[in-house]
DNA sequence: GCTGATTTTCAATTCTTTTTGAAAATATTT
DNA sequence: AAATATTTTCAAAAAGAATTGAAAATCAGC
């Protein structure tokens, strides 16, 4: 899965280890057991880490670093939509609305008469950025809602869906 | 956008300038605005019909072939919602499978009055495997509807999820 | 079935990303 | 603050993915 979800293997691999891992973990249990070196281990963790999907976890009596995953898999995906949403998403959206207001700024003032073949060409052009536009405004409205409603409620809301076939 | 969303560059590149243009465009066009060879014009054609994105248009009186894009966002949605769950979620789900199988296979028969720690662990890892399984059933369930509503229907359904905050 | 136009294929190359490993930095204990 | 344990960094190497270009295959009309 790791390639078709643009994070390296490591990072699946540590993330999924963690996540069927009854205890916590260390560098260097991961080191041994998906046989990666060190550096490796560090900044994978660390990518985790910033994606907020695991956590540190300190021992008592124990120098080293300690991982573990969230483990309740709705929290995990409002944890994971919210990142892209930041990631994706809104830099999308935002290079849209710079295309728009360059297209917007060629295309001619209020309708001439004959509509001439080339202004007709950029109308068209317009109107595709827009519907695209208003279609990630969507995904994004839509992101913020599941993103903020409880377990319960994200549950719900998936239930409405299923219903509305 | 395209390397997080696991395509390359130029089927981007591709895709966007079919989506964008108002007349179908031929494999020459492509390399001319895109300044990509033709062979890479060839696979990334080629990668976007299989995703069912793109289609051929043959024009009367010429030889070469010509391509355009879908230009309804909600159907586009729908086109790479269903290879997705081809492509991604399935395999996924059938892998996942298989290791509930594997892990309930090795899980010991019902309840032994004192459970002990190994068995303790291995009905946790059960119980990880079945969160993960079900969720990913939920989404599943979910594309299924998402993708075969119809335009007013998914937007429906998408106004429903903003109202269940 | 021949000819010329067009498209596809694929080994070699280039470009990108990931991983390594050892040095540097940081933290902990005595 | 020295000694030791642990983590981070990053240049170099390896692995992986995309692209090229030219040969091979396909196709359309004669």
């Amino acid at each position: 899965m790791a390639s078709s979800w643009g994070i390296s293997r490591s990072m699946a691999e540590v993330h999924a280890l963690l996540y069927l891992s009854d205890e916590t973990l260390n560098t260097d249990d991961m080191m041994s057991r998906l046989d990666i070196s060190r550096g490796s281990a560090s900044m994978t963790l660390r990518s985790l880490l910033d994606w907020g999907v695991i956590s540190r976890v300190h021992r008592r009596g124990d120098r080293k670093e300690y991982f573990s995953a969230e483990q309740d898999v709705w929290k995990l995906f409002r944890t994971i939509l919210r990142e892209r949403k930041k990631r994706e998403i809104e830099p999308l959206l935002d290079e849209l609305l710079i295309c728009r207001d360059l297209s917007a700024m060629l295309n001619p003032g209020r309708k001439k008469r004959k509509l001439d073949p080339e202004a007709a060409r950029l109308k068209a052009l317009n109107d595709r950025l827009d519907n695209m536009i208003e279609f990630v405004e969507m995904i994004n409205s839509v992101s913020n809602h599941l993103m903020n409603s409880s377990g319960k409620g994200l549950e719900l809301a998936v239930k409405l869906i299923s219903k509305a076939s």
